[in-house]
DNA sequence: TCCGTATCTAGGCGCCGTAAAGATATCTTG
DNA sequence: CAAGATATCTTTACGGCGCCTAGATACGGA
């Protein structure tokens, strides 16, 4: 192995916990979570089946892994929608949408990340605290949009409807039964934000 | 076998996909999820591994009886909530607040119940038509509420609205990282009612 | 150079879901 | 009531799973 990819690589294969965690993702897209058990992320990976238990406790730890990753995305995807949104006052409806079509266009990965989180009964600790996480962004975005920053409680409950209303429809939509409001609505985001609208968020946010 | 229970009892067991089913929810509450294979439930039940494959066609098919009776508690919840709720106006959110209650008495249910209906991407069939299930009795306490029954694409819309509220707040709940908010509500089913007053649903489903 | 250690493989244990074949009890038909 | 048909349950078996232990191998520092 002398061309190695310039990287700090470790012993033998070259950084396994990386192409574990991204074997995982591979097969939870093609095939789905049922498929994901750890032979087969070993086998897409091409090592022996007990070869991740040296980067891993155990399948969970790496499942918690992946789950950290999509984390990460919806992260970087919140963001993206909120600087994209034409004005503060429509700014929270997009991060609703933006979130509702992460986990559409990842349904695995959406699944696995809050699998692991109802596992351990709590959100990844990067969620509550750290000033950028997606849960500060809504709670910003609340506050940008003249939510009132000195009531903590209400504003911290604000941000936890927001979520809870953004992850109930997340998942309510890929249920087939909705089909049909989805085309009265006019496509699948004019049924989100029309969704949003009647939960009343923005006015909630806004006090009004 | 001379002392039946006067019931319609078949050839060997007596009614064995009815112990199949009680053993199953049995296991649920007190292992979880996770421990409920299916020969742990025949080991449950008292037979052989291979006997469950009489009376469903594969361990789906036992999960989804188990849900569906899932769906009948919760229609039943949703009913007696509605009964006791002291005015028309505040039915909507003891109807979610007693969703949410539901979940949290019964959280390996309730996921069994969610993670059926996404295998198939579509909730059980009863609960769109049949007048009497759990999606109708929120849609029509929208109407008495004082929705307008004659704007069908409004009122399925708040409707939707309301369950998605509830079932992703019945999700968040259980993470601890809520536990101060709730204790600055001063208790749980004032922080649900809380949150889903800042969800501004009630005031969306008058349209107000 | 050589040893310690991190990494990976081989093999095995007990569990799982499920299929096939045989045994047994009940229903049905005469 | 007899006897064949049928539904129910058991036994046995297969491959896959998560995970563990023991041994082989390759790297890094002395």
């Amino acid at each position: 192995m002398s061309n190695a990819p310039a990287e700090a690589r470790p012993y033998h294969h070259g950084d396994l916990s990386r192409a574990l965690v991204d074997a995982a993702r591979r097969l939870l897209e093609s095939e789905g979570p049922s498929a994901l058990s750890l032979r087969a992320v070993a086998r897409e990976a091409g090592v022996s089946p007990a070869a991740p238990y040296h980067h891993f406790k155990d399948k969970g730890e790496l499942l918690d892994a992946v789950a950290h990753e999509g984390w990460l995305m919806l992260d970087e995807a919140l963001g993206r929608a909120k600087a994209a949104a034409p004005s503060i006052r429509e700014a929270v409806a997009e991060l609703g949408v933006a979130y509702v079509c992460f986990a559409r266009d990842h349904p695995a990965l959406y699944r696995v990340m809050y699998d692991c989180a109802r596992d351990k009964e709590s959100l990844p600790e990067a969620m509550q605290q750290d000033g950028d996480s997606a849960y500060c962004k809504v709670r910003d975005t609340l506050i940008e949009a003249g939510a009132d920053p000195s009531a903590s409680v209400d504003l911290e409950l604000a941000t936890v409807a927001a979520w809870c209303s953004a992850h109930g429809l997340a998942e309510m939509t890929s249920f087939k039964q909705f089909d049909p409001l989805k085309e009265a609505c006019g496509g699948e985001t004019a049924f989100l934000r029309a969704v949003f609208n009647h939960m009343g968020l923005v006015r909630a946010a806004l006090g009004e």
